[in-house]
DNA sequence: CTCTATGTTAAGAAATTGTTAAGTATTGCA
DNA sequence: TGCAATACTTAACAATTTCTTAACATAGAG
């Protein structure tokens, strides 16, 4: 498991960003860095890293808005973040784990304390990962590799198509509310009544209309 | 969704399982307790949690010891585990994270963070669910499914129907009333007198009229 | 036997989902 | 960066299923 893993550093204080930064590429990690929140959405998205770290205090942009943003972009939806808080901030600390957060530390920081936490948190993420591959009677698909084999060939899935379908595989069988599919596939964002179905029918018409099933006044769910 | 999770405690200072027993029995978390790392394991794989909360320090057996223990009982491999531990001790803290924790929680313990941060372990490892399955002479029937098996056989209940006949078995052979009926199916709503039989009608129509039995005055009830 | 609670039926009202197409946003590439 | 292609969302309307009701039939307790 030699992969590099990607870190974006989050802070206002020079000072700490280089400290960190020492601490994390001594580790092997691939760091970046940037000073605020606004920057780091932005570098974010180019760098798309596996992990954010992020100080809850900072000017331009708050951790915490930062990391309610974040989780609203798709090309993100699988970064894990980190909040830096110092000691006396419980407030920010529960709002933050209300933002999306996976997990904090708290200042001062002690780089090895972190660099386990680091290790744990991209541990538990990779355990998730290695059963990202769902196979179910003529439906093969790969979170990792964004593919889907139907009858053993290529078919192309837009992102929230593929997303939406590999959430509905997760559990075969069981039924998933609207509000579920929206909470896990939009995050909460407000869409309309009838986006989903949308999706639904696009996906059907890709792999038949078969698998995906109605449940009318409950949800939808993936059954063979 | 009224998911009750397993929490498991263990403390050797009775003070702190009490004070935590009470804050997690609020959350409606379904909590038990053990005073050292010995009689946790023991516990643990008879009641099964969701979640083992482990003070880091204890007599008999302490907690980093007690964590690398419960990760080699197969049928334990899902629990989730949680650290407490003194502020000081940054040593435990990363012993723990190498034994197999998910997270840890420093003393003193603030309740309202606790709970989130349990909620946040929660939610990560939401996979599994509770058995919604009930299973009554040759009926079968899953919530998480909205299924209705009769003789094997796949059924269709529209979801009212569905609510319904699910409500009724959850108590076999007792009788319920129009009165309990409403208000767990219609919420209260206004409905007229002869929408209950109705759809008893409709499901009687495909399971057969054997199982529905009418009270007359009472209620209805499932029996065999 | 009578009276009331329940059974039955079919119609249409209400709720939910499906479909389409157009507009908007995003992405990838030159 | 700007353009073209792709992806996403929405709104309007259609189609379908589910739910409720009313009217009448029937059965069972007393």
């Amino acid at each position: 498991m030699s992969e590099t893993h990607k870190i974006l550093l989050v802070d206002d204080e020079k000072d700490i960003l280089e400290f960190l930064s020492y601490n994390l590429k001594k580790e092997s990690f691939n760091v970046r860095t940037a000073c605020n929140g606004k920057l780091a959405i932005e570098e974010a998205k180019k760098f798309k890293p596996d992990l954010i770290i992020l100080d809850v205090m900072m000017p331009e942009m708050d951790g915490v808005t930062a990391c309610s943003e974040i989780r609203k972009i798709p090309e993100l939806d699988s970064v894990l973040i980190l909040f830096l808080t110092a000691r006396s901030e419980e407030y920010s600390e529960l709002a933050g784990f209300d933002a999306g957060a996976d997990d904090y530390v708290t200042k001062p920081i002690k780089p090895k304390l972190l660099v386990s936490r680091i290790k744990a948190l991209l541990k538990r993420n990779k355990t998730k990962e290695i059963d990202s591959n769902i196979k179910i009677a003529d439906i093969e698909i790969n979170k990792e590799k964004h593919l889907l084999l139907y009858n053993n060939e290529e078919v192309h899935l837009a992102r929230k198509e593929f997303n939406l379908l590999y959430y509905l595989m997760t559990i075969p069988g069981r039924v998933f509310t609207r509000e579920e599919i929206i909470t896990e596939i939009w995050k909460d964002a407000f869409v309309g009544d009838r986006t989903i179905d949308v999706h639904v029918r696009k996906i059907r018409e890709k792999i038949g209309s078969q698998y995906i099933k109605t449940i009318k006044g409950v949800g939808y769910k993936f059954d063979v």
